[in-house]
DNA sequence: CTGTATCCAACTCGATACTG
DNA sequence: CAGTATCGAGTTGGATACAG
């Protein structure tokens, strides 16, 4: 049995599964996977969604110590997210995740 | 773009998000990855959950194409759940959340 | 630009009872 | 055993307005 923010965990992929149960947060994962992006362009990407969502989705992230969040002192204000090291370490998945979507559009998907 | 099931997508990855944006479509193929299951065993690894919501999501993940159902003409019925093709190449995903999970886990988990 | 605060619609999914 | 049918609670997340 695994212990993680309060909650009993029989396997450690259970936790993977808990993290991600919602649309959001791997896919925001893959969006900063190889740059750094500020609040307003992962709104951007995300469309359509809420700031609010938005906020939530990061802050959550955040506290799972999956990305960075980086204040600058400026005005207009700007607020850039990247992966921390444990974001890092999900590449693999998101490399895999590529490489089945490929093969599976591949032979189920149009292109048009 | 690609079109898949009636819907537009930018990228393939998008797919796959928009396959697996509940909570129990993965962690069903994260059960079968290495064996055969029936309904009633899948039914008790997944509690909770009721065998509506079960019934649906098979029926999602068989219609997507990635699992097989298999019915044996007996009494009492038995039908058995596995991967196809295309379900088994989800494996080198769910090997990389458990390689992830294992390593976060001994950073921010605790064994009990 | 980067958020917060309310409000609420939609969807997911569980509880329970019943069927072939 | 393997579902189906009906109901309803809970949660996610969008619409809109406002603030620092």
């Amino acid at each position: 049995m695994i212990r993680f923010n309060d909650k009993d965990y029989n396997s450690s992929a259970e936790i993977f599964f808990d993290i991600f149960d919602d649309r959001l947060k791997l896919i925001i994962i893959w969006y900063l996977k190889n740059e750094k992006l500020r609040f307003k362009e992962l709104f951007e990407y995300l469309q359509p969604i809420t700031k609010k969502t938005l906020t939530i989705k990061l802050k959550e992230l955040e506290s799972l110590n999956l990305i960075n969040r980086e204040v600058f002192a400026e005005v207009p204000p700007r607020v850039e997210y990247s992966l921390s090291e444990y974001g890092e370490d999900l590449k693999p998945i998101i490399d895999e995740i590529l490489v089945w979507s490929q093969k599976y559009v591949g032979k189920f998907g149009t292109k048009i």
